[in-house]
DNA sequence: AATTATATTTGAATTATTCTAAATTTAGAG
DNA sequence: CTCTAAATTTAGAATAATTCAAATATAATT
């Protein structure tokens, strides 16, 4: 089994503190997104869950996300190479490389994207969705 | 009726140019998304086209798109904001700009935004896709 | 402990798109 | 013109991702 970044207390207490309720579904999938995963999608977890809950169905995978990113846990995105919904454990404001090469997605922060409009453009920039393509690494 | 930009001869021989038999399903389906519309999904092309169209079925919506960006008349993106794939008469690389209060999208050329990475950060970027989105206009 | 209210879970429905295989249309040969 | 073969169109089924509404479970109140 793989380490854990946070217990099972202290994923339950996190959920107690914003208000979630701390049902058995919610603490596995909980860990599961915040430690272990990679920007997964709703069916990488319901991947997970089969092999490693009892029972749980694809309504509670969603569900449940939809009340983690509520409660400001966790942070969803759409990406333009992809149909489905990436969940990401960083809650920061962030965007994103994708390594062409292997299909691995990697976190941009804030600082790292420089984005800038023309000057003579009138608009007013409220939020920027950006993925950035390439190859990784040196 | 609206203006065209091309007319039916024009879209024609566009696209026996380009090594697409010009049926009338597509002749309609291409003046459309090349001159009338603006970003439209499939749907909207489905909509038009049973105004103004005898009969065309979604399949057929789908399948000439896929043949007019296959001849690189069109191009299609997914935006973050969006379940539907968006199709684009522009298709010099660019990007987006969404306004959110008219929900309007405006096309960013290529020499509008600029795109810089960290220095340090070590990754070949082959392509940007970016979405702005705020309020357009001064 | 029973009652009510709220939260949670689920199977079924919805949306967007692709696939399939039959029917139709078209271009070119005879 | 007629025939044939290839391309195109079509309805409907299949699929993938997600949402919804009804049923169930849990917590709070009396």
């Amino acid at each position: 089994m793989k380490p854990h970044c946070l217990t099972q207390q202290e994923i339950e207490s996190r959920l107690t503190m914003a208000g979630v309720r701390p049902t058995a579904q919610r603490i596995a999938i909980a860990q599961f997104v915040l430690c272990t995963a990679d920007h997964p999608t709703a069916e990488d977890i319901k991947n997970w869950t089969d092999k490693n809950f009892p029972k749980l169905s694809m309504a509670t995978v969603y569900n449940t996300l939809a009340v983690l990113v509520k409660a400001g846990m966790l942070r969803e995105f759409r990406l333009p190479h992809s149909n489905s919904v990436i969940y990401d454990q960083n809650i920061e404001v962030h965007n994103h490389f994708l390594d062409e090469k292997s299909g691995k997605l990697y976190d941009l922060g804030a600082g790292e994207v420089e984005v800038s409009l023309k000057p003579g453009t009138h608009a007013k920039v409220r939020q920027m969705d950006i993925l950035l393509r390439g190859y990784w690494g040196k």
